[in-house]
DNA sequence: ATTGCTGCAAAACGTTTGCACCTAT
DNA sequence: ATAGGTGCAAACGTTTTGCAGCAAT
């Protein structure tokens, strides 16, 4: 195992409700963290596969979600009704633009967005969960951009 | 046809391409036009069929898509992987909290969230296209949450 | 006459579930 | 011993596709 401390919280989070710490469960936060950028929980479940890995699809889908709820990852969803993770781990708040061409996704931060979404909720009367906020444009530059999301 | 104006728009944006002016087409822009709130391509193809339509699946899906095209509706995510649509025909520009526990959706706007997404875009080498800024959070009058999400 | 559109059913896609067996507690 | 997790395959819900016949141009 090579991230002790996310390894640590995922292990306090299991125990804090009545899961089970399991080999697999490890398999999938490791994969995950190992991860650059963002993935589906089917690619991930491929490249563990891949890897050798004997963890089934099932269990893949289902610790993803234990990892979300203890924020060791975050869930995202760009348009195009897939669910995407990132590990969030160690990593500032972000949100993101997506290349409706490429498919390319640019993280970035702004701090007037900070302060909305919890306006906003207060103001409506709710109570503020999260909020999601993405962008879509093109790149401007057509030596970057390979739309390859272009079926 | 109720709405001569919407009608005309389709029409026109139609003729644009090489798509061809059906009956069918038209049955669906009514459809989506007279419904209030947020539908999925399934629940309005469902309510044709209730009200003795007989435009099939297959059209009431590729028939939204070009109305999304010509901003008659308007394409949303709510996170949970369904494509949902609402008319833009005559609506101002807005944006959504739902709730987390009822599923409710609540339409805002924002002065300050009006010029982000195109500044953003320049600033980081892209041409604006669109954006989606949702907001979850949670009912606080528990009388006004029906918990219906809740499965 | 041509080419695009239709309805239908089947397939595709990401995701969830039921179940018998297994394992952490 | 028991509650919970696992892998597998089947089922699920939404969306797309292939195709033969049909209709707008």
């Amino acid at each position: 195992m090579k991230n002790k401390q996310a390894e640590e919280i995922f292990r306090k989070f299991l125990k804090s409700g009545k899961n089970r710490i399991t080999p697999e469960r490890f398999e999938v936060l490791e994969a995950a963290l190992e991860f650059e950028g963002h993935f589906g929980a089917d690619d991930l479940y491929i490249i563990m596969k891949n890897a050798d890995s004997s963890v089934s699809r099932a269990t893949v889908y289902k610790t993803l979600e234990l990892l979300a709820q203890c924020e060791l990852i975050s869930k995202r969803h760009f348009g195009d009704n897939i669910t995407r993770y990132e590990s969030s781990f160690k990593k500032q708040v972000h949100d993101h633009l997506i290349c409706v061409d490429c498919g390319k996704i640019i993280e970035f931060s702004d701090p007037r967005i900070k302060q909305i979404p919890e306006e906003i909720s207060e103001g409506l009367g709710f109570n503020f969960e999260s909020y999601s906020f993405n962008i879509f444009g093109r790149c401007k530059d057509p030596k970057k951009c390979k739309n390859y999301r272009k079926k």
